[in-house]
DNA sequence: TTCAATATTCCGAATCATGGAATACTTCGA
DNA sequence: TCGAAGTATTCCATGATTCGGAATATTGAA
């Protein structure tokens, strides 16, 4: 049903503690340093944070961290919440990332596909994607079955690896970028519990085609999650389906993981056709040389 | 009504070609010339642009841009449309984006404020944002008065400088900013024409507190745009209600830009609000601790 | 007020980015 | 099918630019 992703070896996962840079192509260490910056402050939210927990968690030097942080200031890609003397992400982030909205925001793109799948399923679904080292909730649904309350609100975030609607995605991108991911989150959660059997769960998941998750707390409840691949088969969002433990058995289970996966190979391709159908046109260009023409009344 | 914004002297606006990239402070030269090219790669939308387009238009040489790019492709923070050989904003800054929603998203953060608008002067009115060079529409909201069909498109974007909605945050930036602007957007542009007048254009904004467009074409129409500022008075945004030319003189004029800015202050609280009281409380760090959680599953 | 912790600035050293030039690729016209 | 012009990518010697340890300044707690 879901041919496996090419794992030749899997010594990147289980070696989870390769916390070097990665040796990538050269030429530019200070914007992967840049990247990097920008990619821990998104995991502190609003809040931000401060100096030193940055240069702890990145492993880089006070003085390089905050040299960094200073011209990104400069660019507003990073700006201090007021009153205090942390970082957080910056007004040049939101700006970017509206701007991009016409090529990537599947949120709308396969609004058709999670409607459809909230009424099909009758269970609570989950849109996630990936945002650094966290996966972020980007939309909801309410089924119509009986079930546990809110557990996941939009705009929440969780570290990668942590549930299943992030295990989805991470469990699909390349080893390299797993081991990046496991390490960070193994340092910032300040304890390995969570992640020593994070490469079992991968392993399984990547058999499966799908994560899963189970608590015995209470009324047991059960997540089930499968990932959006790109053309390339990189992993960009996931699909969530929340439902009770009794429910989540059986053929209900793999019917509920197809009915999933369908929908999510039916969200890839609009995705891709949103990438290769440009609908923005340039509007300006003939508009400026005449500045009589009503395009310019606004 | 308005106070008018410290200007001792507006030499930068004047003289409009100090294209050098402003002495800066130190230390991160690349970095601030990714950020460059970030902007530069928002100009182009989604059809991406050469990379000899944007050494050109950045004056960088060819191998430091291709250089820069490269590394921004690991970080996935621009990529390359399928089948081309450009250049264009990547999947990473759509993640970026939608995870600072909760500080930034003006769109929602000022909604009441905007719907109100609509209803109160029944114009048609419009929500835009600066992004790098181009000033890009966020929302907009049909009134129920009479006057010319659509001439501004949500996600729509136009050169900092062309239209009230862009004058009016243009205006308000700092002289180096707006120079550098003016600069890259001139040279884009390939003539001059429509910037010849824009210094004059940028001290009428700042003593009237408003931007002004006017055609005379057919039915002429006009456009009228308050800047939204920050708690230090930095334009985030702007507001931009387009009327019949009949309409917009007068005192419906001065009426008109009132409630405008008014409707601005409001916004401005709102917003400084959203980032004043963060929302998005760390919900992981106690459930890892209990694998068991409920909140886990998901 | 003092002190400890954190943030910021300094500046000599050498790593790292630089960009001109060589090479590889693609496109288009004949 | 071939070649030529335009474009992208890679190479690599050079030194400008970033690096980061250490000094200084700032903050907040007691």
């Amino acid at each position: 049903m879901f041919d496996l992703p090419q794992t030749p070896q899997r010594s990147a996962v289980d070696t989870l503690d390769a916390m070097n840079p990665s040796p990538k192509n050269d030429g530019a260490q200070s914007i992967a340093r840049a990247a990097l910056l920008l990619r821990t402050l998104s995991t502190f939210g609003s809040q931000g944070a401060a100096l030193m927990q940055i240069s702890t968690l990145t492993q880089l030097p006070k003085a390089t961290v905050h040299r960094i942080l200073s011209t990104m200031l400069d660019e507003h890609l990073v700006e201090r919440p007021w009153g205090t003397r942390n970082y957080r992400l910056g007004p040049e982030v939101y700006a970017f990332g509206m701007s991009v909205l016409d090529v990537f925001d599947i949120k709308s793109i396969a609004q058709p596909s999670f409607e459809r799948l909230a009424k099909i399923t009758g269970e609570t679904v989950y849109l996630g994607i990936r945002c650094g080292y966290d996966a972020v909730c980007l939309d909801k649904r309410q089924g119509h079955l009986p079930q546990n309350a809110e557990i996941l609100q939009v705009h929440n975030r969780w570290p990668m690896g942590i549930g299943s609607f992030s295990l989805a995605i991470l469990s699909f991108l390349p080893d390299e970028e797993i081991a990046d991911i496991l390490a960070f989150n193994r340092q910032r959660s300040g304890q390995d519990k969570a992640f020593s059997k994070m490469a079992s769960s991968i392993q399984k998941t990547r058999k499966n085609g799908f994560a899963l998750t189970k608590t015995r707390t209470g009324r047991g409840i059960s997540g089930i999650s499968v990932p959006v691949f790109d053309r390339r088969r990189y992993p960009i969002a996931s699909l969530c389906a929340v439902s009770t433990l009794e429910r989540m058995t059986g053929s209900y289970l793999s019917d509920l993981a197809s009915t999933l996966t369908h929908e999510a190979d039916i969200m890839s391709a609009q995705y891709e056709l949103a990438r290769l159908n440009p609908t923005q046109a340039e509007t300006w260009r003939a508009a400026i040389k005449d500045p009589q023409s009503p395009r310019l009344a606004f």
